[in-house]
DNA sequence: TGAATAGTGTCTTTCAGACAATATTCT
DNA sequence: AGAATATTGTCTGAAAGACACTATTCA
């Protein structure tokens, strides 16, 4: 047998024992916290509670694309995504067996702020545990919260080493923004002078010659990150 | 409709638009170098060509199971394995769309010595290419190359981090050969001082005590990893 | 004794933390 | 001028690289 006749006579829906989603982490950094969207599922599983963007994946469309059309559907907006593990617990949902690409996705407040409302809530990350605007401890579903709290070690342990993190923060941004967005996802405080010294003679950031404005105070330098043309 | 109502008329298939399997990067160190285990494949497609030891995901297997069931059936061992990533580009393979979610296999030589065959080869990783024992470059099937090379990266990231990489040494190791493995993992020689200093004051690993025999100088002292028993 | 490698000491450089001084902008 | 924050300078200590020295085992 040939390959073309071995292929012809393969049976795909023999070997569909599981089913393949995506879940989407989206994160941003406001009021000095980083924050999750999560959204109200409208139906049955776990109808009512809130659970991370999600969808399943088509059969034509990449992992990636499925991830960025989860988050414009579910989430109600565009950004960069980045793959950071798989999940296939046995029980995970009690649908079928479900296996989920899990991704994580970076915004600056001002673009999720249009799209919030009480079936899309921003949620205040606490380690990795999310709450509500009363601080209540908000139960996600299914195994969201362990998808979460990956996407925060993740986004810990490659933030001196990529670039995703600065998708918290817009294309030009003060050397103290982006301290506070260092100091919220290490869950630690940081040194000024060797924050600045280390990132700046990192080569990873670079001067606009642009200053703050509207301040009340004396106005920091923006920087942008090298290798970004934001014309 | 309730929950109940709603699971009972829910249709799996209607979801299982691409397959999931698991591929394992089988690595291991010999002869002062990173080696990967290959497999012959024995049917189509790609028949012939040499692979990563892989298999699908059964409905009641969790993903690391199906990857040590991989590790077993094809590659004819057994030992601890890491998830680091999915792979789902569109025309990975022929037959249909599968999503693959890869894992990392280290293992000392010895264990994989007596499974050796003409269909179940070591190759040398030089970078993340792989060659054969003649030298010349050896085409992995689908993408796995891909895989490998993005499993060679993750182990490197995580050399200072996590206890992975000791599994490519056996129980009680000289400062020697654990900096040989570091080399050859990140592709640069250390200073041996600083090695010893930053290794032994980490407190991931300790002395056993216990000294190398018949080696013609002077024995290296056998240090351990802290934390693990080895009774 | 010689060969070979183990293990250590010292100097230097680099880098981060602590702390404080100076600079700039707005009210 | 005063408030508030930006930015920089200096000191100090920790850690790594370079290099060479001493130690130990076996043949």
């Amino acid at each position: 047998m040939n390959e073309a006749e071995f292929l012809s006579g393969y049976d795909p829906a023999s070997f569909c024992a599981v089913a393949v989603t995506v879940d989407v982490v989206p994160l941003t950094f406001h009021e000095n916290r980083l924050r999750l969207l999560a959204v109200r599922r409208t139906t049955h599983p776990e109808r009512g509670r809130l659970a991370l963007p999600g969808t399943f994946v088509r059969a034509d469309e990449t992992l990636d694309v499925t991830a960025q059309r989860a988050l414009r559907e579910k989430a109600g907006f565009d950004t960069q995504v980045e793959q950071f593990g798989a999940f296939g617990a046995l029980k995970r949902d009690p649908r079928m067996r479900i296996i989920s690409v899990a991704y994580m996705a970076l915004a600056t407040f001002d673009r999720l702020e249009p799209v919030l409302n009480d079936d899309r809530m921003l949620l205040a990350l606490d380690g990795s545990v999310a709450r509500g605007a009363n601080g209540r401890k908000i139960p996600l579903a299914f195994d969201h919260a362990e998808i979460v709290g990956t996407a925060l070690s993740v986004l810990r342990r490659d933030l001196d080493s990529t670039a995703f993190s600065f998708g918290l923060l817009p294309p030009a941004f003060s050397l103290r923004e982006l301290q506070q967005v260092h100091e919220a996802i290490r869950g630690q405080s940081l040194n000024k002078p060797a924050f600045r010294k280390r990132l700046v003679e990192s080569g990873r950031i670079e001067p606009t010659g642009i200053r703050e404005t509207d301040k009340g105070y004396r106005p920091a330098e923006l920087y942008r990150v090298r290798g970004t043309d934001n014309a």
